[in-house]
DNA sequence: TGGCAAATGTAGCAATGGCTACGGATAGTG
DNA sequence: CACTATCCGTAGCCATTGCTACATTTGCCA
């Protein structure tokens, strides 16, 4: 007989989508905050931002034009449509729940931004409303 | 002039070798669980316990065994190295911290399962122990 | 022992995200 | 207006992780 293997809940949910979702989530986050800083965000911007070629940056913009997400044209600065703008504020949204968080936590600042930015796209609406409280009670 | 952009601190450290490392971690950790569960830890064992295909395990055993993380023979079962079995230790060690941390902090059980997996591999030292911290005030 | 079912392996395709090299577009400046 | 530097796009390569389809090996049972 073969023993049942215990198939995880959930997660492992197709690796390469869910990266695909996460790449999107940093860009639109990413767009949003260089328009906030200097007015417009170009393709080199968000290389340097991601230290990357601009090359990687061009195909994944293309991609999420396709996805409807940002709205650019040939040599022009990339812009957030209206889903993209609505998913840029609920990440950095999270984002900030979850850097204030560990910061609360006592990770020292350094380590905090750096590990929020990991963190961030695995922290569920469960395990945000516990970060929210725990922020409440201090 | 041009602004210069804040580049990040030192994440988004080259996307796919991170996203390699954290399968390599996945994979070490489901070895060592399958073989407590059931003595023996297959391909196939593997392909049900990721939700994927034999074929995308088989060709990540193989490259985890040129890593030296893993070791195996062809229509054989799947064994740590002392390598493998060193990182897997410490990534389950890591994953359990993780999952008590959530549980403690309030998340329900179903929902701390899932976030553990996703969180784990961007949980620094730093962090690490400040949940342990969190953990023994408790 | 023969044969079949289950487990693995191999071939080959797609999507994603890295890269270099090269060429075209834009914009600022003399 | 022309030039040049910067920016951006395209071609084409690699690695990783998915897949289906097909071939091979193993192991068990009649």
């Amino acid at each position: 007989m073969k023993d049942k293997i215990k198939a995880r809940s959930v997660p492992f949910s197709q690796t390469r989508s869910r990266h695909a979702s996460e790449t999107a989530e940093d860009y639109v986050e990413a767009v949003m905050e260089l328009i906030e800083e200097k007015g417009e965000c170009r393709v080199l911007d968000l290389a340097r931002y991601f230290n990357v070629s601009h090359v990687t940056v061009s195909r994944i913009v293309k991609r999420l034009y396709e996805e409807e997400l940002l709205y650019t044209q040939p040599y022009k600065p990339v812009e957030l449509t209206p889903k993209g703008n609505s998913l840029a504020k609920k990440v950095k949204e999270r984002h900030a729940i979850v850097l204030d968080f560990l910061l609360e936590l006592g990770v020292d600042k350094a380590n905090a931004y750096i590990d929020s930015e990991g963190i961030e796209h695995h922290v569920g609406p469960s395990t945000l409303n516990a970060m929210k409280r725990f922020l409440k009670k201090r």
